[in-house]
DNA sequence: GTGAAAGCGCTAACAA
DNA sequence: TTGTTAGCGCTTTCAC
């Protein structure tokens, strides 16, 4: 061996051999020792040790032995990745840009990389059209930002391949069966608000919604209203009757420009299955006092329609919005919605240090749920009902 | 081998002896045939092909073993994933976002993923402090979306590990010496603000600086003074005499409330080794009449300061920002700041492309260097010069 | 405690 | 045109 590297250096990378020629052992020896195992002695583990340092020994160089070797025995090989499921388009880049941030936040400290990719639609599931990353064995887990419904679909596929098999997964914001789930408590945030709202004396309320094709899960819109529905029963009112559900499916919340637009169709809601203006509905209910919004958009939307309309707030109807993204801004530049903050980046990071406690855990853990508490900012929208 | 495996449902994964078991050729007429070598005979690739599909093979299951072997000829293989640099902390989640944005927008389709880290400081570039996928060999090419200083140490270690080598690597925005570089075309559109204002009737220009460490290497900033000067001269007018520099670099234009800041230390900037009030500096120049920003913030930082002192825009002074990140809305809610527009996703959408056209390259390309055009946006911040 | 040897699945040189 | 064989660097079983 006339051409042993030169540390930092090398033509070629150093291996195994070269460190059992160096130290007079033979190969199994050093691999062994370099793992820590008790059969080899503690003289011998200190020489091979040392003389793997002197040499710059690198074993993430040779992961594709390791791998390959170890694949013999049915084992894996930790890579440091996380794969990331991300929403294609960034339809909100702030949304996405907290979650990924708190996952970073989490993942670079402890030597680990996000590997980020899109899910299109559900024909993405194919085995075709999966990213190759994630079946070649370069993931050691998976966290999923998007809806669950195509992700369902991929994990059924990747689950029977070899490269990716059990690996840890969880998904963010949604329930995920089979995966582990870090999400906000919509629940208790939509039970605090109703509570709080009650307080002021409000007794009936709006809820406004989005119909979604999948609502049936047990989605954060699901949870909210099931809060609120909670806050009533336990106020001794019957939920059927004090939250009233209007859809906004033909209000697009992405878009800025709908939240003030004065189109006649933007105006409408479906009540069970009629559709008419929002504020006829509101007409028709005069007891309802307080609005419920999906998300600051559409409370915001409700806001414009009832001024629109003549109708002050919070001194005719209190509102209130949801996520805390979208300000409406008094004169002073102080924001007048009230919302619940769900705590984005803590997701993130929860999700991250969750998945990599799973991906190095020496036997496999059983998917976990962790719920984090959402916080209230109660502000100018909301106050005592009138009357 | 009775214990073949059913496609889709494999316990152990497909390999090319099965296959060779199944079409009765040896292995190594399997290999070639798969690689479609034109040593092998049409007819027998063609039960080989038919052969590995019937049975799933699937050849991302095997890249540790295909590394291996040919790592013997020192040759790589593809594993679809770019890494990407990401700013630690995304402190302009904007500007990080677009760019991401754009860079998926290619990477996806063409069944790439991106591999994000950080890198947090010049001591990152330890060999230790290497996230361990880059030096893994996972990586097919790299992207740069932070400053250079730091990534070049980087490359400097990377370089030399065989997991990287001479991987194709790219730098947006910023120049980076050995690598290939998307930016925008700062001198140009420096030259062209320029222009415009002079036709306007300027003459005498204050433009904002941020004088950073690294200054002296040709970065944005430097690009954007020497196109006005390029302006000037044309114009024949003496750059030296016509551009007054002055340093913001107190300010801290990733701070929204330093904008409208009525803090006495952040109204004063630099002007040779001199430090005084923005005001002051125009006020003893008489003769300017028209202030370029770095970027939106110290642009409408100086319209502030200049409203705080009585003046008009563009009456008083003509304004222009950088970026058309950060808008200035009117009562009607239209945005006043003029501004250059940099094409964040575009610069994205060109560095995957070339990345991926230089990794999946047969010969090693050189490093290359793409300027895309700035579009400019003259608004209400800037009209002709006053007397 | 340590050495020798088999083999993970593939590629490529060499034989036939 | 195809078969045979020697590795790539590692882990692990089995002698000693």
């Amino acid at each position: 061996m006339t051409d042993l590297p030169i540390a930092g250096l090398s033509v070629r990378a150093v291996t195994l051999k070269d460190i059992a020629a160096h130290c007079g052992v033979s190969l199994g020896t050093v691999s062994l020792a370099l793992r820590d195992d008790p059969r080899i002695s503690t003289d011998t583990r200190a020489r091979v040790l040392a003389a793997a340092a002197e040499l710059g020994y690198d074993p993430t160089l040779h992961q594709a032995a390791r791998r390959l070797a170890l694949s013999k025995h049915g084992r894996d090989v930790l890579n440091h990745v996380i794969a990331l499921i991300a929403p294609s388009g960034f339809h909100r880049p702030g949304y996405f840009a907290e979650l990924l941030h708190g996952i970073m936040d989490v993942l670079v400290p402890a030597g680990f990389c996000a590997l980020i990719t899109y899910i299109y639609s559900h024909e993405d599931a194919q085995e075709t059209t999966i990213p190759s990353a994630l079946r070649a064995g370069i993931v050691d887990g998976l966290i999923s930002m998007v809806r669950p419904e195509p992700v369902i679909a991929l994990l059924d596929t990747l689950r029977r391949q070899p490269g990716f098999a059990r690996r840890p997964t969880a998904s963010l914001i949604w329930e995920m069966p089979g995966s582990s789930c870090v999400r906000a408590d919509d629940e208790g945030a939509g039970y605090a608000l109703t509570r709080r709202l009650l307080a002021l004396g409000h007794r009936h309320f709006l809820q406004l919604t989005f119909l979604l094709p999948y609502s049936k899960t047990m989605e954060p819109q699901n949870y909210r209203i099931a809060g609120a529905r909670r806050a009533l029963a336990e106020a001794g009112l019957d939920p059927d009757r004090h939250l009233l559900l209007a859809d906004m499916s033909n209000f697009n919340w992405l878009n800025p420009a709908h939240i003030d637009s004065d189109q006649p169709e933007l105006a409408q809601v479906w009540v069970g299955d009629r559709v008419l203006p929002l504020v006829d509905v509101l007409r028709a209910h005069p007891a309802i006092t307080a609005i419920f919004g999906l998300n600051d958009a559409s409370a915001l939307r409700a806001w414009r329609l009832l001024e629109g309309a003549g109708y002050r707030v919070p001194a005719d109807y209190s509102i209130v919005g949801f996520d805390d993204t979208t300000p409406r801004l008094d004169a002073a530049g102080a924001n007048q919605l009230s919302s619940a903050r769900v705590p984005l980046q803590e997701i993130g990071r929860a999700a991250a240090t969750l998945i990599i406690e799973q991906a190095t855990a020496a036997v496999p853990r059983a998917p976990a749920e962790l719920v984090l508490p959402v916080a209230m900012a109660f502000r100018g929208s909301v106050g005592p009902a009138r009357g």
